[in-house]
DNA sequence: CTGAATCCTCTGGGATACTG
DNA sequence: CAGTATCCCAGAGGATTCAG
């Protein structure tokens, strides 16, 4: 592992910022999250994600896609049927979008404590 | 990254989200990735952080110190000194942006390979 | 040195309607 | 079903200046 006191820098182009680039979209984290184990068609992830726009599903896919960590199958059949899936790539991803959940809990969880001490006084 | 008001997306509120809400910010990752092993002044942030403007660095410092995972310590002196470190809190992001760091290694060396195959072309 | 206050730009993202 | 196509806007983020 690369030493990470201070000297290196992130200069240019940080891989934290990279990453960032990639899953930080509103949504992304949520598709790639939906997406882990199982492939997807379009309107379940739209089921899966209410708020979301068609537009914006549409969208965050195809950048996902973009960048190599998301898969699209279209059969040519009618109606239309769209599979996402990630790809071999896009799994590697799995750690950090699950430590992201798991951390995202107790953030929440965190909140929530912090709510009831500012009410309670 | 932006300021995503936990409302509506996921039901409930995707944890996954909630993470990004907190470390997506376009210079969060960042921040905190240098302030991992060492607390930092703020100009020392600064000059890591070529291409951040004062401005930014003071705003997502704030917001990071609201959300409980970055501490400021001011001293009262002339001139001001300030320290930036993580909270105990949010030292528990560790594990996340060395990941992130490591991935994105990774996808710039991808992305690098798939620029020479396309100028061999 | 740290940071607040302004002003301004740009784009991520929302709402809605249309199509193969 | 799975998209495009438009129109629109709040607000994230940049540049610059002022202040303790």
């Amino acid at each position: 592992m690369r030493n990470r006191k201070s000297g290196y820098g992130c200069p240019e182009g940080c891989p934290v910022e990279s990453t960032l680039d990639v899953i930080g979209g509103k949504w992304k984290g949520v598709i790639l999250y939906h997406l882990l184990y199982e492939k997807k068609r379009f309107n379940e992830l739209r089921k899966l994600m209410p708020g979301i726009t068609q537009r914006m599903l549409t969208l965050q896919l195809s950048e996902l896609e973009k960048d190599g960590v998301v898969h699209r199958k279209a059969f040519p059949v009618v109606p239309p049927k769209v599979e996402y899936s990630l790809t071999e790539f896009g799994k590697t991803l799995e750690p950090i979008i699950i430590l992201m959940e798991e951390w995202g809990e107790k953030y929440k969880t965190r909140m929530r404590e912090q709510e009831e001490v500012r009410k309670s006084n």
